[in-house]
DNA sequence: CTGGATCCGTAACGATACTG
DNA sequence: CAGTATCGTTACGGATCCAG
């Protein structure tokens, strides 16, 4: 993380933007969007675990932040489709490369955290 | 975001891992531990609105991960110093990327921000 | 200095029911 | 189909006090 700005400060406007990146659901949805539009229900069914109020919750805050388009089609019933914008596309192609490092180096987390709890929890 | 594994389902092991990346505060951590080890309340001033609570179960859960290593001096009083380890380090670098994201596009975001709240608001 | 323990308010989330 | 509204619960964070 660059000093450019104090980050360790509030009012730090790239803390506010890690604000909305850490958000585990928006940047599962932001994946899902990687492949084309996807409508509502269909990200609801494919993002196992998440409400639909989470759902409809968080695509309000990244249409907001410019990230997905939403767009509605005059079908019956109603046909709503999510898409990524081109800035939208630009940060699931960094976001990529924290997947690589959670599948590169998963199993050594997994051991440490094992390593871990066997060094705390065994002495009772 | 690969789809080696199935992102989108629970159980997902990167997806485990993305629950801890998604954590502001330990983003945060793991910044401000880029340039050596840290102490604990230098760590508490340095990363202005966390409380000392939130810090110490960070702290835990990323040693846990095997993202940092705590060691302790026997001064008096006891000095503590938080490190990345190894691991933590490639995850900071990759963390990097996205920081850079955030300073390039923050202004983008922030004007989609004010567009769609003009767009939603003012019909009050 | 480095935390652990406690209390407590709030924001987040899940479930459910209802609407255009 | 694509949401909104309401409710109840829970997890999280902040503040404070205390201990090794």
């Amino acid at each position: 993380m660059s000093q450019a700005y104090d980050v360790y400060n509030d009012r730090c406007p790239t803390r506010m933007v890690l604000d909305r990146i850490a958000d585990k659901w928006a940047v599962l949805i932001l994946d899902r969007l990687q492949d084309g539009p996807v409508r509502f229900n269909h990200l609801r069914r494919d993002i196992h675990g998440i409400s639909q109020k989470v759902l409809s919750q968080t695509l309000k805050k990244i249409e907001r932040d410019g990230l997905v388009s939403r767009t509605v089609y005059a079908t019956v019933p109603v046909t709503v489709e999510y898409a990524l914008t081109p800035l939208g596309r630009t940060l699931t192609e960094t976001v990529r490369t924290l997947a690589h490092w959670a599948e590169k180096n998963m199993d050594a987390v997994l051991a440490a955290q094992q390593a871990y709890d066997a060094a705390t929890a065994p002495p009772r």
